[in-house]
DNA sequence: CGCAAGATGAAAAAAAAATTGCATAATTAA
DNA sequence: TTAATTATGCAATTTTTTTTTCATCTTGCG
């Protein structure tokens, strides 16, 4: 019986502890299948007894037991000349997924060919030097913006987000905007392309002092008027149905540059956020 | 020291014996570095002593060694944990943008590992008979909701989305849920992990008979009680900072897939989608 | 042919790994 | 809240695996 299938199978209470240990073999099966229960005990942070003790609920006949299920898994998976075969069969390549990877795969190695750790470095600054940051966002960029709303309150940012918002809500969104703060938005290439809000946006934020950051696909480098910081990634294929992938990767090298680049400020946001979720205990994730 | 050179370098007697054990080591290492020194022996007509004698001889420190040296090298060979490792060590660690574009391919190629298309079949089944769909997530799987939600409402679906709700304001969103409805959710691991939340909302929607879709990462599996469809992608990696961007993808193959499933549905509401545009001219991307 | 060097297998010893009983800590239910 | 249940770590025990010892056997060589 396979492991994964053994623990949806299962029955019954799955502890703190339990969890740690299936979220590791999970996660990486091809280092447990060589690891004894002491080992991967010790990587989880538990007791082996625990180990055994999890092998037996989920009936197996022992840790041996267990890993043995692992390994024959492993085996299958990883044999000579079955783990292309697998390729090719599990996901047939005219299926979505398998389709999807692939597309995504390259967006996101494109990246690097687009754009610099410098240009990030330079939009890390800007934000790094800001009072209060303002994000906006519509339409696809949504959850772009979501993300990274998360991110920079977790460093301990003070972060305005407008989603979806029409010209009126989002003036009254922004007029608290002014020269310290920074002011991120998004632009991308779409059927029904309107760039008239971009570009009243960035007068305003450039009229009042703020700092301006886009981050965009090769719609990007068109925008007038100019940001302080301009991110845009091409995508190789340029497809209808495209997602947003690799422009989440560079907002996420931009949250982790940002990080590393002022560890105090993350560190100690980072505390604080503990000691408010001691207090609220289970009200954000 | 790989087994292949210490065979290679040992400069003394190989006994029929040896050669019988080795040639069995080198044809089929995969086999061998799960078997016991006694396994291996009887396979091979031997006694175990004279594997341990053969381990020693060779240099290593005795059957384990041995054994371990195989394990490393296959692990290098087919290892998908180990080919990330390998790659992040060759991107420059300096710079987060190509540690995290490297991280990130890994995790989407891992994908291809834990979920099959039948699986997001499944899920996209369960979402084409809905009357309508709730979507609940909170936390990291915010941004991944209101992307989905995004696909969804385009595809002309009836779509009803809660984020970082608490308890209550969640039971008043989800009061129109029936018995022809779906719900999906989101449960990923975390720090300080609450899946109380989760096990609530999972026994509510089976108890009005509306169909439930968890996407998840490792924890998945271990989730009471089972919903209808898991899409669980576990990452190679496991790192504290991690991003979304696997699940992401597979939320994108679900509505891909449910937009292929489902033509008419999808381009009728594309059309009406185009005449509000008209009427609204500007209001939505 | 016979002797010596070394290889082998059986069995015992040692080491490592897995398991279990028990006391304590944590969690749940009342 | 307290009581009851359950999970956990520690330590002892059992089991398995590895290693060593020793008697026997094989092989190579004068």
């Amino acid at each position: 019986m396979s492991f994964k299938l053994a623990v949806e199978r299962f029955n019954g209470r799955l502890t703190e502890a339990d969890r740690a240990l299936i979220s590791i073999i999970l996660s990486d099966p091809l280092q447990v299948v060589f690891q004894s229960a002491q080992e991967l005990a010790n990587q989880a942070g538990v007791h082996a007894s625990t180990v055994v003790r999890l092998a037996r609920k989920l009936g197996f006949d022992g840790f041996p037991g267990l890993r043995k299920a692992l390994q024959s898994e492993t085996k299958v998976a990883f044999g000579p000349g079955e783990r292309v075969r697998r390729r090719l069969s599990k996901a047939d390549e005219s299926s979505s997924l398998s389709m999807l990877i692939h597309t995504e795969i390259a967006a996101i190695e494109a990246i690097e060919e687009t754009i610099s750790q410098a240009e990030i470095d330079n939009a890390a600054n800007i934000l790094a030097g800001a009072k209060k940051i303002f994000i906006v966002g519509r339409g696809s960029a949504a959850p772009l913006g979501v993300h990274l709303e998360r991110r920079l309150r977790r460093w301990g940012f003070q972060v305005s987000i407008s989603l979806n918002m029409q010209a009126r809500d989002l003036a009254a969104s922004l007029i608290g905007m002014g020269r310290d703060d920074a002011l991120i938005s998004f632009a991308f290439q779409s059927p029904n392309s309107l760039h008239a809000g971009y570009s009243a946006l960035l007068k305003y934020s450039h009229a009042v002092g703020a700092k301006s950051i886009v981050i965009s696909d090769s719609l990007g480098p068109t925008l007038r008027p100019n940001p302080d910081a301009l991110l845009s990634v091409s995508r190789p294929d340029e497809a209808e149905l495209s997602m947003r992938t690799a422009p989440l990767v560079v907002c996420e090298a931009l949250a982790i540059t940002l990080a590393h680049m002022s560890p105090e400020r993350a560190v100690g946001s980072s505390e604080a956020l503990e000691k408010l979720r001691a207090a609220f205990r289970g009200e954000e994730e």
